[in-house]
DNA sequence: CACAGATGGTTCGCCGCGCAACTACCTCCC
DNA sequence: GGGAGGTAGTTGCGCGGCGAACCATCTGTG
């Protein structure tokens, strides 16, 4: 009768182990063999996925779920390493673009080979081809629900 | 020929922005309504759910995916506020137990009920009934491939 | 055109985690 | 039973994120 033992608190378990384990195999691994931060790689492949190569820095943020703050400094130190540069947005004078260097172009792409490994590694080789779209398919439902507005990024 | 948009990069990415926009409304709101941080309810309903109410240090750290020294320190603020105390295992003089107090069990059974509805509201909500165990099963997978041994826990 | 409120980004102070080194204890094996 | 190596837990240190306060700029309203 506690509800200590609710199904939806398990399943939050559940969800919060998966991704705790997978983001510390996947941090390691990337660490390893691409000298990059887990952090690191998922600022710069939004911003190679995106048009120019280019992002508003609020639209990253919003992206990566790190705080504008967050991002300033992940930013500062991505600039630091000749990853990314800071353009001027030209049409709202507050606003600012990140943009991917290309040494910071090259970084990503050399880093996708082995993170797809690791990914296969420690995460799809778990499943099913079908299992893994059913998985992304309810995994956009939950993230819709909880962040309706990260969806509609896509240029 | 990129890589950049593999569906498992995506599918990685889906969990990623999933459980952080999860855990930022969950934390929030029990914060508000509880007055608990979600980590605080993660280690108090961990202990609750345990015979005795209570766990060896290495066991919980196992089970949080917190490191040994950050499970130190989370159990001092437990401690300090008086939710939690260490107990020494009188069979091997090196391990401590970490113990539920009353007020601790309190504490966690008065946010059990809050913390399911934000649960409910902010994600099974989005998922009807054998959604929520196809994603149990899909997770309890993943979770199983990358940690094994966090499954054998249960007393 | 002026002013009020909203918005994009950055800076500052604080907190919490992980890593590595350390201590205490246990266990295995000769 | 004594020494080597492993394990449980704690501490020192540095990094990195968050929230709040701040500045600059934009936008709407009269």
């Amino acid at each position: 009768m506690d509800g200590l033992q609710d199904d939806r608190i398990t399943l939050v378990g559940l969800l919060v182990e998966s991704y705790t384990a997978l983001r510390t195999e996947l941090d390691r691994g990337l660490e390893r063999d691409a000298d990059l931060p887990l952090l690191w790689f998922e600022l710069l492949i939004r911003l190679a996925r995106s048009p120019g190569h280019q992002l508003r820095m609020s639209d990253l943020a919003a992206q990566t779920s790190l705080t504008p703050s967050g991002l300033t400094r992940a930013i500062d130190r991505l600039v630091a390493a000749g990853l990314v540069e800071r353009l001027p947005c030209p049409s709202d004078r507050r606003g600012a673009f990140a943009s991917l260097t290309p040494a910071g172009l090259d970084r990503i792409e050399a880093a996708v080979g082995p993170h797809l490994q690791h990914v296969e590694r420690y995460f799809t080789s778990a499943l099913a081809a079908d299992e893994q779209r059913q998985l992304a398919a309810l995994l956009r439902k939950v993230r819709d629900h909880v962040n309706p507005g990260a969806a509609a990024v896509p240029g």
